[in-house]
Order: structure tokens, then C-alpha cells, then sequence
RNA sequence: GCUCAAGUGGCGGAAUUGGUAGACGCGCUGGAUUCAAAAUCCAGUUCUUUCGGGAGUGUGGGUUCGAUUCCCACCUUGAGUACCA
């Protein structure tokens, strides 16, 4: 009997499903071992080459695990839910369910065909309901749950409502919303219903808020931050623009550290966890706060407080008399709301301490033009405190107590009251603003020459200058305008304009200009920088722009050309208490000051975001929600699930709301706990009531959420569910996931990097924080599978509007044409066919006018993507086939090699259905099979690079399958025959190295090197013509996991009645490899010349006399002495001369 | 720009506690078998050569008796990210 893939494998097939052999027990005396792969969306177009495989190389552990002696749990389903479907329904008003339905049963019996261990049993289908009761389960779970960042986990609501009871929430320490009134427990229970509703929805783990979210019109839908590429969908590619919607939100942020920390307790590849690391965006550094001074004073000293006159100050400083400095320590020092500034300009005076806030002067009598000083001041609404030096020297404290009597309490309160009643009526006040930033150097804080608004932050328009009023306005209204495409297409760009406003230094008590630019983003941090233009290159630049001082904070940093962003080994100069200080220290004192003068603090600032959690879609798993006056209630979790109603189209509604606005019975019946019409909601404040008109009576009927969740609901939590994927009581048993606990081994695809993975590593540290789940990382180990490419073929049209059909060019014709710089008309080729080509009723002259150079000659064709399989493995194209692809290319015309072939020229592309490149595994497995597939899929290269598909391979393992069967088979009818015989210490050499090759090779998930050695061992028992059962019985079980249908055949015909998928793993020996000679490689200055053989027992001495004495040696060295010969016994020689 | 990964024959790739570069396979060349083809089998296949040899793992340096492997600088490609303060 011939090896006959077909018969075999379907036979196996039909086996292993009637005898479930791949099911997983959940009690069992092996310990458990859980291979899972990331589940598919099955598309419409089914499977290809490229898909299977990780789940190949999972397949292959799974069933090698089996083999060790472990209880292996290897499930299988499907991401169902998500966006195709829907727009195919949008398309045809097919129901999502059912092309669901089909994709699905296309893609279990290619799968099928392949061969995996899955344990079908247990397969899960996110789009089904009793699956996402249970995604709706872990949605009331959040809601139920807060941040508590005291314990550090995420505890029941419950806790914070009687913390709120007993102590007001001034003590609790949560993650929330940033903004957040504070309240005693005495009014907490004052408090409605409803205002405590809207408290507890800022501290809940998901919540609903109007967040700008990334509005896809085309779509009509949410994007999250990971399903935008370069400005536009990832999906079709429509544009995306920014938009302020209510939506629900996942607090992830809460998690940002725990997420980080995880990463060194899990075995991921390097780069997802750099990209993750990356996605959260940690960093340390400090909050800083600056004053924004009055306008009155800034405004008018606008022009003249120039650079050089502040370097004027400076030199003041330096020659201060003794009781300036004595005094200014003292005054500097005072923490508090009472800050001075040291010399400073108001007008055109040069003050001796100045306090802006309480609009008080200290003055040293004695100035030449005293009164013109005075009166200046006082018209300013100043007080003046005069002092002498005599004062200060004597008693520093009488002095200090004269100034504080003199400052101006009383009036600023009063005028503080006043300012903040005006703010509230959108009056623009110039006083009492405090810019809030976020900076990784605070060391570098004396740097600060200007501060940077975004233009959206809402200080803006509050503190901009009459003057400056109308550019600015300019200016924003300008960057709204720019999409986000637009900003990151040129990020060279500098632009900004000043507001006129002047900030004061916290440390300095210098004046600081307030600019908005568009560089500072209003998402990230406050919106709001300070600009260290010396130690940042961004602010170099803008400060370089807009001719804005650049003070350097270095020691020995030359900051001319551009700003140094150094850390390490830099020193802070001219930077006070800082100055000479090296990064580290000046980093830790800054913040320690900034803390101790109530000015800023440290902390840390995570790039993550709060994930939107709402879609606009029908596709997707409903919200367990209803609104009751507004507010968002929760189903009780014995009424899931909720379904998904039906729609008569899939669109969103005329009036904008999700499709689910379509759906005529989608109103929740409190009283009776059913989904009802929504003709019978009466309840009033409802928003979509309001729409209906106000009814009379609440009568417990409300409407229920339109949204739908994001594509990762569903995904991030299936791996758990897999454990116990029938539980209609829980989510899955505690006793289940005990025992299974969490992934051993998960493949998939990189791409999912900052999205299901991060998502699901929150949804899993959320559920082990509420006691659901035991274990806070769901997937000990990682491998990310690369990408199979495809290799496209292209044909090339001439590009001519004069042709009365299509002409295409053979490859080799055009690279002639482009070498010889000629054009193809002056070939004799064309001539031939020019008649029957050209239309005559057209203008001939210019037809094919190529430029002669090679570039531009390109441009005269097209490159057309040809379906590969219509070449051959020579890149021959099937001329035939082709014509008849397309109506269009029905009478095209060709033009040949000379030998008369057509050729394609090829091109490495992802594998992709618009390109045409697309290998199916079906057309693979009918004429090679699956084990052809699985083993040639692994023998293409490393499992996590990417690499090309070349069908024309495949006829290697094909045939070492056939060999293989050989050596169970003798005899030109190829009867079974196996000898009983001992085996040689040949043939057992070679199995063992294969053992333990294999062993090694699984281990380090190097399949395709395992490949090469089955090769090798089949090759070499053939040249031995071993036919003893002692050896190829322990083959079959070494190869099954790669090729487990020819595996189970030989094992059968081997007289075995159970699966060998339960075969004890062959045992490796290591005294079959023992050897007594070694061949040692003899070199020259490390070049190998020849080997020579010596037994392995010679020492280094025998050795070295031995190889001199060579004759070969003696050659080889041309009668010169060798200065040094090195001997490695057991591997080389090295004669140095 | 930043972060990460990777550069080895015509192609996919192998070889790392530093020790014979190109395993294994595809493709190609020659041969056997065949009326012929497919299939199968055998031999060869890094480049170069005056057939002694010489050169060679992206480029240039370095460490070493010896470097694809370690170190430094650079170039190229791919992936991710994008004004993150």
C-alpha cells in the first residue's frame, strides 16, 4: 500500500471526533497543562495559509505535552461579535447571526482538515448568548466596584458608600474623576438619591462620562485609541475626527502600575512587553503650580521688561548690600501665601521686594526719586512698607512683623471673592490663576524661560491680554480646525502665540511669558508645560522661533545649536539651591522643595487612558443597563442575559442613535423584569422619554441602553470560560478554575499588543481583585506567531488610452525595454501585433511614447496583480485562465518571451484577498495533506518571524512523508513489515539524537529545526534500511505531534489499539551517543585546513605531538615553527605560526 | 524622531557557555530509470581560481590563538509609536 494522505487522514479525522480523544478532563491525577490560542473572527473569506499557523505550532505542543504525561486543556471558538458582519448586514440586510453562522461552519471544517487536538467540546462563540450573559455579568461587576488605592485592589461599592456615611470622602483615597466636590458624611446622607448617584458613577470602575471620543463618520461609530492608524480607521481607512459624546468607560487607568509591574511576572516576548510599557507611559516627575500675575502689571510693563534688563536685575542681585540678602533669606524662606520677589521691575522702577498677590512693596529708604516712586505705586494700589538697613541688621523680626502688619490682607480677600464670583459669569478677571504643570525635570526647573498652554486649555481665554485677545482667538480657532491627520502630518511646524500674560517662577519669583502652542496636547498631563528651552528640544525650538530667551542650567553644556536632553552625568548650574548638583540629587531635591514651599509635588503621570466602552453598533454584546431619570441602572444579574433585539436595518437612526434606537421592543419593565415596547415607557426625565413627550406617570418602565461594547469585551475574559464553558450557575466554577488557573501557553499575533491583550490583563487583575478568579495574570507564558506573507504576481499593462483592448508585457520584456532604454514599439514583437491593437479611429502619434530613461519608462505600464494561481512554479502564467478571470481581459493581447512563456514578476505582500496572493490550506491539504501542511508550515523558518509562502516547497516534506511510510513498508506492493530484531547501535544512535534534538527543539519552540532532524533520521535509517519495531515505534511517537495523522496510521498498523496521542514520549539515553574518536578540525591561525581522527581519551599533550608530527601538518606549516599551538580536546586544534 | 527586532548562497533557513560557516529543504545542473512524462534514485551546487590555493556571514574598527556569535561606530530593512512635557 502507497502512502495515501487522503484515506488516512479522513479516516483519522472521523476517529478522533466520534472518540473524542482530544477531550479535556477537569479532574485528573496529571498535572494540567492549558494551550490556547487567540480565537478568530471568522471572516467571510475563510481561512488561508497564514492562519494556522500558531495554531499548528500550539497543536504540536499541546499534543507533545499530552505525550509527557499532562492533562492538556486545548480549546477552540470564536470571536464573533465585530464589524464585518455588520456592514455586510448594512450591505444586504443579511442578519449578522447568520453570515456569522456560515463563516463559521466554513472555517470548523477547514480547521478540521488540519488536524488539531481541540477539544471541541468546550467551544465558545462571544456572539452567543450564553456567553455574554456573562460579558454583561463582569460589566455590573465593574459598575459595582472602585478603585481603592489605600488597599490597593478594587473593592465593592459597598465599602465606599459607608465610608461616605461614617466620613465624607475627604479620606478616601480612590482612583475617580478628576474633578470632585467634597463632602462630610452628614451631607452625603443630605444627599438625594440621584445627586449620590452621580457621586458614586466618578469613582466606579466603569462609568459613563461625555469624553471626547474618535468619531468615525464614515462608520458611524466610536474608534478606540488602537483601532486608528495614522488618523483613520484601521477598518476601511475612513477619516476620524475628535467629538464629545456620553459614553461608557472602563476605569483601566486605575490599573496603570499594577499593569507595569505584571510585566516582570509574566514570559512575553520583549518587544509586546516594551510596547506595553511603552502604551502606559510612566513617567515620574513633579506637579508644579505658577501664578499667573495680574495683567494690570504685566500688561503695562509689556516691551520694557526685556532680557537685558532682567540680566541688569541679576547683576543688582549679585551686589546686594548685606541687609537685602539677610532680609531676602528671611522672606524667601517663609513658606506660604506671603511671597516676595526680590528686585523687580514695576513700571520703571526697580522695586526691593515686591508681593504681587497682596500687592505690598518693600522698600530700603533712601532712593533718589522716592517720590515719583511712591506716587507710581500708590497708583497702582500698592502699599508700601519702608525699612533700613540699620532695621534689618539689628532685628530682623521687628522687620518682619512691620511688613506683615503692612500687608494687605483684608482687601486681597475681599478682592479674591470678588474675582472668583466674576470668573463664574465667564467675566474675565486678570488675578489669582494658578497654572498647574506636569514635568519630568523639576531639576531643571531654574530653566524655565516661558510655559506653553495647549490652545483648548480653559485658562486660555481667561488670562489672554485685550491685546493679545484677537490672535489668539486666531490661533485656536485655526488648530480646532486642523483634523488630527493635518497636525501629525507636519510635526516640523512651529507655531503659537503669546497671551500677553505673565506667570511668576515659584522658585525665582521671576516673570515668566504664558505662550499657547499647539506642540502641548491638552490630553496628556495638565495641557500645560514648562519650558526649559536649554533642556528640552522642542522648547528650543519654539523659544528659538519666537525669539524667546534661553537661559543655560548646565555646567559645561553647550546649548547653541540645540537643547541638551542629557540626564546622566549632566550638572545643574545657575540653578540657586540646585546649582551643582548632578540630575539624580537635583531631581530628588527639587521635589523635596517644591513640596516643602507648598508649590508642587511629585508625582507620576501614566500615558494610558481611560478606555471608551461604548460602540455604535448592533453587532455587539448590549449593555445590562436601563435609565431611570437620567441615570444609569443595572439589571439584576439573575435577568441575563440581555439580547440582542432585533432591527430592521443596521444603520444608526435618522436621529443619530446607535441601531439599537431602531429596535421597536427595547424598554426594560422594572416591575415584571422583561424587555417590553418601548411604547409603553411613560417614565418622565428620561432623555429618550423627553423626545417622546412628557408622560404623567412613572409606571417602571425605562429605556435601556443603545450602545453596544467594543469588539475586546468579549475577548477579554473567553480564556477563563474555556474552563467550564457550559456553567449556566457562574462564569465558571471556583472548583474549575482552580484547577486549570490560568494559560500555560498562549499563541497568537503581535498586533494585539496594546489592545485584547492589555484589556484582558485588566479585566483579569479586576476579577482576582474581587475574589472571581484566582490568579491576577491570565497567561504565564507568550509567543507572538509572525506573519505568513504572500508572494503576489503582477503582469504589466501597457498604459495607453489608444488600445482597443489590454495589452500586457512579459517580465523579462520589460526589463529589457527599461535596460536597452528603448520603447517597446521598437521591438519586432510589438509590430506583430500592433494591428490588431491599435485603434485606428484614435490619434497614433504618441502611443507609446516612453521616456527613455528607466524611471519614467515604468510609468508607461501598470502593474496588475494576477491571481497566483494562475502561475506556475516558473512564474509562468496561464494565459487562459487569466483571459477568462475577467470580462475586461477576455481579448486581451500578450506579449511573450521568446520562448514563447508569458512570466510574472513577483513580490513578497501580506497575504490578502485584494492581492490576490491568497494560498488556501484546502487546496494544500487535498493534494499533499494536512501533515504535508503542518510540517512545511513549521519547516519554513522560526515560528515568531515572518516569512514568505512558496507552495513549490512543499514537495520536501511531501516527500520525506514518503519516505517515512517506506520504512514501515517494504516490497513494490509496499506491505507492512516491521522485524522484531534487535536494533543496531547505528540505528539508535540516530533515534536518540533525534530524541533529544526534538525535546530540545520543543522546548525552545524551534519547530522547524525539529523538522530538519526528522528529515535527517528518516534519511538515515533509510540509507540503513531499518525496518525494527525497537526504532520506528519511538519514531512514530517523535514525529506524531507535527504529523499526527501518518503518526496514528503507523501506529495502528504497529498493533496498537489506543491513540498514540497517549503514547509515552520516547526516553532519551545518552549512552547510545557515546563515542571513542573524535574527527578533530585541524586549523591554521583559525582557518580549518584538514580534520584528522584521534581517540577522545588523548590528552592535550599527546595531542599537540601527535598533529605536529602529521604529515599533513607538517606540509601545511611549509617547514616554519608554530609559536603556539592551542588544543581543546574534544573540539579543535589551532596551530598558530 | 523615539523604541524594538533583524541583516548568512539563486530562495526559505541552520550553526551562540566564541571552536569545521552554509545543516535540512526548495531551486538549479548532470546522470540512472522510462517510448515519453510524472514519480523515484545517484552525483554536484557560497564566490573565485593559473586547480596550489584565495576570499567569504550588511559596512568599518576592536577584543581573542580563534568571532555569524562578544564590544564600539555606522548603513539598510521590518515592526510598533508618534509633538507624552
Amino acid at each position: 500500500m502507497q502512502y495515501d494522505h487522503k484515506a488516512i487522514e479522513a479516516n483519522w479525522q472521523k476517529h478522533w471526533a466520534e472518540n473524542q480523544t482530544f477531550k479535556a478532563s477537569n479532574h485528573s491525577d496529571k498535572p494540567k497543562y492549558y494551550v490556547l490560542d487567540m480565537f478568530p473572527y471568522p471572516s467571510g473569506a475563510g481561512l488561508h495559509v497564514g492562519h494556522p499557523l500558531g495554531y499548528i505550532a500550539s497543536d504540536i505542543y499541546a499534543r507533545y505535552k499530552r505525550h509527557k504525561g499532562f492533562n492538556v486543556l486545548h480549546p477552540q471558538g470564536y470571536d464573533s461579535f465585530g464589524l464585518p458582519a455588520e456592514q455586510y448586514a448594512i450591505q444586504t440586510g443579511q442578519h449578522p447571526a447568520k453570515t456569522t453562522e456560515e463563516n463559521i461552519k466554513t472555517y470548523r471544517r477547514q480547521l478540521d482538515r488540519i488536524g488539531f487536538s481541540f477539544d471541541w467540546s468546550r467551544e465558545v462563540r462571544t456572539s452567543n448568548p450564553e456567553y455574554y450573559k456573562w460579558t454583561q455579568w463582569i460589566f455590573i461587576q465593574l459598575f459595582n466596584s472602585w478603585y481603592n488605592k489605600d488597599s490597593d485592589k478594587a473593592e465593592d461599592i459597598s465599602t465606599l458608600v459607608s465610608i461616605f456615611e461614617t466620613a465624607g470622602n475627604k479620606k478616601v483615597n480612590a482612583v475617580s474623576d478628576d474633578e470632585i466636590q467634597s463632602f462630610t458624611a452628614a451631607a452625603w446622607k443630605k444627599f438625594s438619591k440621584k445627586k449620590q448617584e452621580e457621586i458614586l458613577l466618578q469613582y466606579r470602575l466603569t462609568f459613563l462620562s461625555e469624553t471626547e471620543v474618535n468619531w468615525c463618520p464614515a462608520l458611524g461609530t466610536v474608534l478606540a485609541n488602537d483601532e486608528i492608524v495614522n488618523g483613520v480607521s484601521e477598518r476601511g481607512g475612513h477619516p476620524v475626527v475628535r467629538k464629545k459624546m456620553m459614553q461608557w468607560s472602563m476605569r483601566i487607568s486605575a490599573y496603570a502600575q499594577r499593569l507595569l509591574e505584571g510585566l516582570n511576572t509574566i514570559d512575553w516576548p520583549q518587544p509586546l512587553k516594551d510596547s506595553q510599557t511603552n502604551w502606559i507611559g510612566r513617567s515620574q516627575g513633579a506637579m508644579v503650580s505658577f501664578k499667573v500675575l495680574p495683567n494690570e502689571t504685566s500688561e503695562e510693563k509689556e516691551g520694557t521688561l526685556s532680557y537685558k534688563k532682567i540680566e541688569e536685575i541679576k547683576e543688582l542681585r549679585q551686589n546686594s548690600p548685606k541687609a537685602t540678602s539677610a532680609l531676602w533669606d528671611v522672606l524667601r524662606k517663609k513658606k506660604g501665601a506671603v511671597k516676595f520677589r526680590q528686585q523687580y521691575i514695576l513700571g520703571d522702577f526697580l522695586t526691593d521686594f515686591v508681593c504681587f498677590n497682596k500687592k505690598t512693596i518693600v522698600e530700603f529708604v533712601g532712593k533718589e526719586d522716592e517720590i515719583a516712586r511712591a506716587n507710581y505705586f500708590a497708583s497702582e494700589g500698592y502699599t508700601v512698607v519702608y525699612i533700613t538697613n540699620d532695621e534689618v541688621l539689628e532685628n530682623i523680626d521687628t522687620v518682619l512683623s512691620k511688613i506683615n502688619n503692612g500687608i494687605q490682607f483684608p482687601k486681597i480677600a475681599e478682592q479674591q471673592k470678588v474675582a472668583k464670583k466674576k470668573t463664574k459669569k465667564g467675566v474675565s478677571t486678570p488675578i489669582n490663576h494658578q497654572i498647574e504643570v506636569f514635568t519630568t525635570r523639576p531639576d531643571t526647573i531654574f530653566g524655565v524661560s516661558f510655559m506653553t498652554l495647549a490652545p483648548e486649555h480653559e485658562l486660555v481665554s481667561q488670562i489672554v491680554t485685550d491685546k493679545q485677545k484677537k490672535a489668539v482667538n486666531e490661533y485656536i480657532e485655526a488648530t480646532a480646525k486642523r483634523s488630527e491627520r493635518d497636525r501629525m502630518a507636519d510635526v516640523k511646524t512651529i507655531s503659537g502665540v503669546f497671551t500677553g500674560a505673565y506667570a511668576e517662577h515659584p522658585f525665582t519669583g521671576k516673570k515668566v511669558q504664558i505662550w499657547i502652542g499647539d506642540y502641548v496636547l491638552a490630553s496628556y498631563g495638565t495641557g500645560a508645560v514648562m519650558a526649559v528651552p536649554c533642556g528640552d528640544q522642542r522648547d528650543y525650538d519654539f523659544a528659538k522661533h519666537f525669539d524667546i530667551d534661553i537661559p543655560n542650567i548646565f555646567e559645561n553644556a553647550d546649548i547653541s545649536e540645540e537643547a541638551h536632553e542629557g540626564k546622566e552625568g549632566t550638572v545643574i548650574a545657575n540653578s540657586d539651591f540646585l546649582s551643582g548638583l548632578k540630575y539624580k540629587k537635583a531631581l530628588k531635591l527639587a521635589i523635596y522643595e517644591l513640596e516643602k514651599r507648598g508649590i508642587g509635588y511629585g508625582k507620576i503621570n501614566y500615558r494610558l487612558r481611560d478606555a471608551v466602552f461604548s460602540r455604535q453598533r448592533y453587532w455587539g454584546e448590549p449593555f445590562p443597563v436601563y435609565y431611570k431619570d437620567g441615570m444609569p441602572q443595572m439589571i439584576d444579574v439573575k435577568h441575563l442575559p440581555i439580547a440582542l433585539p432585533e432591527v430592521e436595518k443596521y444603520l444608526p437612526t435618522e436621529g443619530g442613535d446607535p441601531p439599537l434606537g431602531r429596535a421597536e421592543k427595547w424598554s426594560w419593565n422594572t416591575k415584571t423584569n422583561e424587555i417590553v415596547d418601548n411604547s409603553l415607557v411613560i417614565s418622565s426625565k428620561s432623555s429618550r422619554a423627553e423626545s417622546r413627550g412628557e408622560k404623567s406617570k412613572d409606571n417602571g418602565i425605562y429605556p435601556l441602553e443603545l450602545n453596544t461594547m467594543p469588539g475586546w469585551a468579549g475577548s477579554s475574559w473567553y480564556f477563563n470560560r474555556y474552563m467550564d464553558p457550559t456553567n449556566s450557575e457562574e462564569f465558571a466554577s471556583k472548583e474549575a478554575m482552580d484547577y486549570w488557573k490560568d494559560v500555560d501557553l498562549y499563541i497568537g499575533g503581535s498586533e494585539h499588543a496594546t489592545g485584547h491583550l492589555l484589556y484582558a490583563r485588566f479585566w483579569q487583575k479586576f476579577l482576582f481583585d474581587r475574589n472571581i478568579v484566582p490568579v491576577d495574570e491570565f497567561a504565564k507564558k507568550l509567543i507572538n506567531q509572525g506573519m505568513i506573507t504572500g508572494t503576489s504576481a503582477f503582469v504589466y499593462r501597457l498604459n495607453t488610452t489608444q488600445l482597443k483592448q489590454s495589452v500586457f508585457v512579459s517580465k523579462s520584456f520589460i526589463e529589457k525595454a527599461i535596460k536597452e532604454k528603448k520603447s517597446i514599439t521598437d521591438y519586432p514583437e510589438y509590430e506583430k501585433i500592433r494591428p490588431s491593437i491599435v485603434d485606428s479611429n484614435k490619434d497614433k502619434k504618441g502611443v507609446f511614447s516612453f521616456a527613455t530613461d528607466g524611471e519614467t519608462s515604468w510609468s508607461s505600464f501598470i502593474p496588475i496583480h494576477s491571481d497566483v494561481s494562475f502561475v506556475n512554479t516558473s512564474d509562468e502564467l496561464d494565459i487562459e485562465a487569466f483571459k477568462n478571470w475577467r470580462e475586461e481581459y477576455k481579448d486581451a493581447e500578450f506579449i511573450s518571451e521568446e520562448d514563447g512563456t508569458f512570466k510574472v514578476s513577483r513580490e513578497v505582500e501580506k497575504m490578502s484577498k485584494s492581492k490576490y496572493n491568497v494560498v488556501n490550506p484546502d487546496a494544500i491539504c487535498e493534494e499533499y495533506g494536512a501533515d504535508a501542511l503542518r510540517l512545511f508550515e513549521m519547516f519554513l523558518g522560526p515560528l515568531e518571524q515572518s516569512k514568505p509562502w512558496k507552495t513549490s516547497g512543499i514537495s520536501g516534506v511531501y516527500s520525506f512523508l514518503k519516505k517515512l511510510w517506506k520504512l514501515y513498508h517494504s516490497g513494490d506492493e509496499g506491505t507492512f513489515v516491521v522485524s522484531e530484531d534487535k536494533a543496531t547501535a547505528e540505528e539508535l544512535k540516530t533515534l536518540h539524537k533525534t530524541i533529544k534534538k526534538v525535546d530540545e527543539d520543543i522546548a525552545n519552540f524551534s519547530f522547524n529545526t525539529s523538522v530538519s532532524s526528522f528529515m535527517i533520521a528518516v534519511n538515515e535509517l533509510g540509507a540503513l534500511k531499518c525496518d525494527k519495531r525497537a526504532i520506528l515505534e519511538p519514531l512514530a511517537i517523535l514525529i506524531s505531534p507535527y504529523a499526527p495523522h501518518i503518526a496514528e496510521e503507523l501506529w495502528n498498523k504497529l498493533g496498537h489499539t489506543a491513540s498514540i496521542s497517549t503514547a509515552e514520549f520516547p526516553v532519551f539515553d545518552g549512552k547510545h551517543l557515546v563515542e571513542s574518536s573524535k574527527n578533530y578540525p585541524i586549523s591554521f591561525n583559525g582557518k580549518m585546513r584538514f580534520m584528522l581522527e584521534f581517540p577522545l581519551d588523548m590528552n592535550k599533550e599527546e595531542l599537540e605531538k601527535a598533529v605536529l608530527a602529521n604529515e599533513k601538518t607538517i606540509a601545511q606549516l611549509d617547514g616554519r615553527t608554530p609559536k603556539k599551538v592551542i588544543v581543546v580536546p574534544g573540539k579543535i586544534v589551532n596551530i598558530v605560526g
